[in-house]
RNA sequence: CGGGGAGUAGCGCAGCCCGGUAGCGCGCCUGCUUUGGGAGCAGGAUGUCGCAGGUUCGAAUCCUGUCUCCCCGACCA
């Protein structure tokens, strides 16, 4: 993409309402705007990340056997009146009646609508087990939005629902999950902290929280140091096993951690910090099939109902989650995998023709090599190009100038580390391809 | 929902107390000079002062109402 005729309003002031540098790095990247309270629009640099997380949390959906399908933002409200949840649910649900005076709601969770579905599909044990997903816009009428995406009235969710046979089914099941979690989160280049959690409002009996260490989180987590060792590689090839290891050991929010009696981890390995939650899973029986009346046929022939649970990922929030993890006083840093561009290739002199001819030249060869290329054509000065490729985040910065080209090379500086080489063209095409 | 604050150019703000020609910085446009880390000079464009009503010869400024946004607390992916 050429910036010259790209749409991304980079600012070098912050706009006043920004509060944590995650927000404040979003609005200056130009990759949101907001245009109510808790709502954003998202711009198109910010919506190309956006869907790179949503690509990740989807492979890993589907890695762990998961299925998808897409559900409606706006449901009828006697839905909700089935399982109970209509009154139980509060303000937070925003509601509204139709021309016809019917009473909708905009859905801030899924459960009554994936029951229903699960209900008219599925009749026999064969059909079990089975966990559905899909990702789609929420919208929840937050009493205090803020933070920008971490606490939006609108936001973006992954919900999966597990439907089992039994309460051991459930439990394989909800491992599966935990499993996807854990990956997807390190994938992102995130460090994740399960944190078991008491149910809330949803219900059930087993649950887990993923939090993504943060000063600006919040929630104060209390946890053993031991969470922290645990390795990338480890969380890309957890198993069953992996989560015994991470859930015995000590990992509580302060409201539960003041709940303990005794606290089993030793004061020096005894950390304390601030949490992002984004991630949520939920083993909650046979809540939402009792009530809304979803039975299947048993191998013997009797009628259960199905053991179900929920698992939910901020997909949004995520973003303001990695942000917070990964910046610098110059501007975002993306970890690789969530890039929205690999590289960004600066002509430094847009104005010198045999500098932009080189530059135009390794712009078409990135392409054709399939290289993700943000191309910064535009006649500025190299200090604005730099800024703007810093506070942006591109992992890598390609840099074409006369300086280079005399002695026929090209510089490629790494974002995160800020170390410069020099390269013949050849090689740092292939570096980049690679 | 309780407590606090703010709406003036695209963004950040001053002006309001004490009514009288709407300003500053950044950004934007034009020209020239520049060009390896947010350039310099010169010129220029941009406002229903959140909205409605009132007081007044005259309202960004005073009064009343209203909407919106932000911050602090209780709730959530």
């Amino acid at each position: 993409m050429r910036l010259s005729r790209y749409f991304l309003p980079v600012t070098k002031e912050t706009p006043a309402d920004a509060q944590i540098v995650s927000h404040k790095l979003m609005l200056r990247a130009g990759l949101i705007r907001q245009t109510a309270a808790g709502i954003y629009a998202w711009l198109p640099l910010g919506l190309k990340v956006l869907k790179r997380i949503e690509a990740i949390v989807r492979e890993e959906q589907d890695r762990a056997g998961a299925i998808e399908l897409l559900m409606p933002t706006i449901q009828a409200a006697d839905l909700w009146r089935q399982s109970g949840r209509y009154d139980a649910y509060g303000p937070e649900m925003l509601r509204f009646t139709d021309r016809h005076e019917r009473e909708m709601l905009y859905g801030p969770t899924n459960e009554e609508v994936i029951t229903l579905l699960f209900k008219d599909g599925a009749r026999s044990y064969r059909d079990l087990p089975r966990t559905l997903y899909h990702i789609q816009w929420k919208f929840r009428d937050e009493v205090r939005p803020r933070f920008g995406v971490m606490r939006g009235r609108e936001f973006l969710m992954k919900d999966a629902y597990s439907f089992d046979l039994d309460e051991a089914g459930l439990r394989k099941s909800y491992e599966a999950m935990f499993v996807a979690y854990l990956r997807t989160f390190a994938r992102l280049g995130l460090q994740a902290v399960p944190v078991r959690a008491p149910t809330g409002p949803i219900g059930g009996d087993l649950s887990h929280e993923f939090h993504i260490l943060a000063d600006t989180g919040e929630s104060a987590l209390f946890y053993d140091a031991a969470i922290e060792e645990v390795t990338r590689d480890e969380l890309l090839t957890a198993d069953a096993s992996t989560i015994t290891r991470l859930t015995d050991l000590y990992a509580m929010e302060e409201e539960e951690h003041a709940k303990v009696a005794e606290c089993p981890v030793p004061a020096d390995r005894l950390r304390t910090r601030r949490g992002i939650e984004v991630g949520h899973i939920f083993a909650f029986g046979t809540k939402y099939s009792a009530s809304m009346g979803l039975s299947i046929q048993t191998r013997e022939g009797g009628q259960v109902h199905p053991h179900m649970g929920s698992y939910g990922i901020g997909v949004s929030r995520l973003m303001g989650a990695i942000i917070e993890a990964s910046h610098d006083e110059n501007g975002i840093i993306w970890p690789e995998s969530v890039a929205p561009y690999r590289v960004g290739l600066i002509n430094m002199r847009a104005d010198d023709a045999a500098c932009t001819e080189a530059a135009d030249r390794l712009y078409g060869q990135l392409r054709e090599a399939g290289v993700e290329t943000l191309y910064d054509d535009r006649d500025e000065r190299g200090g604005a190009k730099f800024a703007t490729m810093d506070v942006i985040g591109l992992p890598g910065q390609l840099i074409v100038g006369p300086k280079g080209l005399e002695k026929n090379v090209v510089e490629l500086k790494n974002r995160a580390t800020g170390e410069r080489e020099e390269l013949s063209v050849e090689s740092a095409l292939a570096r980049l391809a690679g």
